[in-house]
DNA sequence: GTCTATAGATCGATAGAC
DNA sequence: GTCTATCGATCTATAGAC
């Protein structure tokens, strides 16, 4: 055991990184190759589907940690009130105060967007209904559940954008203020 | 006069309106020659600095089109809430109702960020302080029309980009139905 | 399994005919 | 001023030595 690199998951986070700072297009095979330490023929071995694959993977990796840490608990967590503050504080975490960009809706925007269209999709998707539903065991009338829900995704991802575009992370910690105390009210 | 393209202005609408679809490095030279029905030659007739400058142009025309149509109205109309409700319908118009991605936006978080990270942080600050002011004259206390201004940019951009990845322009559509309600209650 | 070398295509940009 | 032809660089992906 104890290997450095030596299966495929160990290259996962590096490339999520590259892939996140640099964009589907913008992460050459050259830079994912220096990132990882992996020569080309390696990755090649790891992902035979080449940069799709390994997308695809980061996708799929991405998509775990969020039911894991998020998802989960917002659907089997007994206080849903608890479950929710949980939640935030791992979106916190997970997009480092506003630094890190979020790579799932990046790839929505993107010119790339039909290609990952399915994942994108089923990530936010399942987000909403995980958050909706916890809204409502907490008293929240349907309707106004799935309406939260999906404010509280947008005001995520665009709070992301604005914080990187005008160099103030401090615009994502005030939105997920915010969004505690409106979610919990 | 009543010629089709022959002068620098028209071609920009086809360029923005590839680089909205394709992003900036998406848009090869190829492609932007075949939308723009103009070869390589005129383009760099036109633009001497090549995509980065065809690129600039766009972002130039869009702070125009916002300043023109959106950030005027909100410093100097008569009354702040008849210029937010234009604010608001404008917005609505512009993104073709959810179904077309934000240029700036994408810009903001694409690996080119630095490319344009004046434009791009200037067209978020303008827009901010010019909602703020409207608010403000509105009635609303500096601090907290600062806020929700700050809130109403994060919505819209975040709206954009949830209807976008779950192919649902409605998204968007309810986004600013709310945002209404909330700038002018 | 991992590397280097390179194929084959396409990129942004330029040169030169007209 | 607009085109075509083409440059050198870089891209993804593959082949083959080890």
């Amino acid at each position: 055991m104890a290997k450095l690199v030596s299966e495929r998951a160990d290259v996962i986070p590096a490339l999520a990184e590259v892939f996140r700072e640099y964009g589907f297009e913008g992460a050459s095979l050259s830079l994912i190759s220096e990132r990882t330490g992996l020569g080309k023929g390696s990755l090649y071995n790891f992902f035979p589907g080449g940069k799709q694959e390994m997308a695809s993977a980061v996708l799929k990796e991405i998509e775990g940690w969020f039911t894991t840490r998020i998802f989960a608990q917002l659907q089997w967590e007994a206080d849903p009130r608890v479950a929710i503050e949980q939640m935030v504080e791992a979106v916190r975490e997970y997009f480092q105060s506003g630094r890190r960009v979020c790579l799932v809706g990046a790839f929505a925007v993107a010119n790339t967007r039909d290609l990952f269209a399915k994942p994108v999709r089923s990530y936010f998707a399942v987000w909403q209904k995980a958050l909706a539903g916890a809204l409502a065991r907490a008293g929240k009338d349907k309707e106004s559940a799935d309406q939260l829900a999906e404010e509280a995704l947008a005001s995520i991802q665009g709070s992301l954008i604005l914080a990187r575009a005008l160099g103030e992370p401090a615009v994502f910690e005030r939105a997920l203020t915010r969004l505690l105390i409106s979610l919990l009210e």
